[in-house]
DNA sequence: CTCGCTGCAAATACTTTGCAAAGGA
DNA sequence: TCCTTTGCAAAGTATTTGCAGCGAG
């Protein structure tokens, strides 16, 4: 945890950017949320809980900032809203996500699966992929048991 | 073209929908620009040249409609904006997209990419795949070769 | 002192909703 | 007549921006 706050403090630095109090409570509720999709709004008052200064235009700059250093992702799942996903830990891509469309839970998968595809469509279409968004929409192994029950 | 119209038409009474002279006028700039990716507000102008009469909210609510019935996807490209997208006839997943983070321009893929990758989620994880959005980020042809000129 | 960063409020952008009127079955 | 659909305006969300003040170097 401190370890990863501490490296994103020095990638801030490397371009000349502060890691500010309001920006590290920011990054800690990312960390302490990794597994969940908080919308901007969510993070903010998951911030206010311990920082309860920070203005929601901070949280927004911040994640926007993160955002431009990768190391956070900036998704949507079709509601209007923008969410924001930690990048794993050295993760070159973007992980993919199953999205339940009866429950709407949001499970991440970090295997890489799309290396050969990408491959098809760097020969293929020759366009460079620099990263990639992958969901898929259909219905959890929970759901599909409650549906049994039908 | 009218064919598609007459097919839409059907689908729409199919589930005691009318095809207004709005709805329509909608279908066909869709049609009418199926490569684009519109916005609502794109849609909008559009339809509004040929029937200035038409109201946004309309629009939206057509749309809306469209997507529901599955004639049309919504997919967001990252900016703030929800776009359009007409499936292709009878094609049973949603295309994938190549968006060039240079001059932004979107390429669709139809082929489907994603069989084995299906495959290997609702196996591994249990996950009964209904449909799927992949978008690739990346540098396109005409990009790749304008940077050698750098 | 300088300059990046912040909070607040206001502005903007996108989308949805309420409602009365219109129109087809 | 009944019920769907429409246009307009108003309301709702989500996000961004302007700006004065703060604070580290």
């Amino acid at each position: 945890m401190e370890n990863r706050i501490e490296k994103i403090k020095k990638q801030l630095h490397s371009q000349s950017y502060k890691l500010t109090p309001q920006r590290e409570a920011t990054v800690r509720v990312l960390l302490e949320h990794e597994e969940d999709h908080l919308s901007a709004e969510d993070v903010y008052l998951l911030v206010k809980e311990k920082s309860p200064e920070i203005g929601l235009a901070t949280v927004y700059r911040t994640l926007e900032l993160l955002s431009e250093l990768k190391v956070v992702d900036k998704i949507n799942f079709g509601d209007g809203v923008s969410r924001y996903d930690l990048r794993k830990e050295g993760a070159e891509h973007f992980h993919h996500h199953l999205v339940c469309v009866e429950c709407g839970s949001v499970k991440e998968i970090e295997e890489d699966l799309l290396g050969d595809v990408e491959k098809i469509v760097e020969s293929q279409w020759e366009f460079k992929v620099k990263d990639h968004r992958l969901t898929f929409h259909g219905i959890c192994k929970k759901c599909q048991s409650h549906d049994d029950d039908k």
